[in-house]
DNA sequence: TTTTTTGTTCCATTATTAGTTAACTTTGAG
DNA sequence: CTCAAAGTTAACTAATAATGGAACAAAAAA
């Protein structure tokens, strides 16, 4: 079972300039988001399975699955669970600390 | 801690006739999804805060708040982050099994 | 009960994801 | 190298989340 705990610093450059706190906030909400394709790419890999193989068991296409593991797309959550549970047959966990 | 471990079935009334497996499917990861507006709704209550205090602090409206918390809106991954962690300090671990 | 606070719902607008196709690039086998 | 499979990207439409405001309802306080 992979983990994935994360930082807002973990997908950050630290290059930003002079920003508010809000806006910086955002941002690193929107990175962490994003950075949620990488957890479904290495549970694909993990699955020893296509981009094309996970898109047509959720009813969808390879280029949507690129995508989102490419970081280009901040998901609804039905997404997430559609191409984890549904998709690659693992099961989401969420829990709030 | 609370922990939100759910079947599909959790957010399921039982009364749908005949559909596909794959339609079922998807009517399944929506109520799923959904049902994240509960989970919302517990940490605000256990961090003693308002909607509109969970709206101000996170720039959005009361309403919205609302909206979620009451199983209207298949949100977005960073709307997620945005209200648990940055608008009621709790930490949200996803954990893929 | 009256007033205030909190929460819900509706409407309209904007922004972005979901979904799709096609062309292109990269990777891996043979 | 050549070919095929796998992955990436751009462009586009449709669906829907995000947002804001206002009116209303419900709950709590005075």
């Amino acid at each position: 079972m992979n983990e994935y705990l994360t930082t807002f610093d973990d997908h950050l450059d630290g290059r930003y300039g002079q920003i508010g706190t809000a806006e910086r906030a955002n941002f690193e909400i929107k990175a962490k988001a994003f950075a949620i394709g990488e957890i479904i790419r290495d549970a694909r890999k993990e699955a020893r399975m296509t981009q094309e193989q996970l898109a047509e068991r959720t009813g969808t296409k390879k280029s949507f699955i690129s995508r989102i593991e490419n970081g280009r797309s901040d998901i609804q959550l039905s997404t997430l669970y559609k191409l984890l549970e549904i998709g690659l047959g693992k099961r989401v966990n969420l829990t709030i600390g």
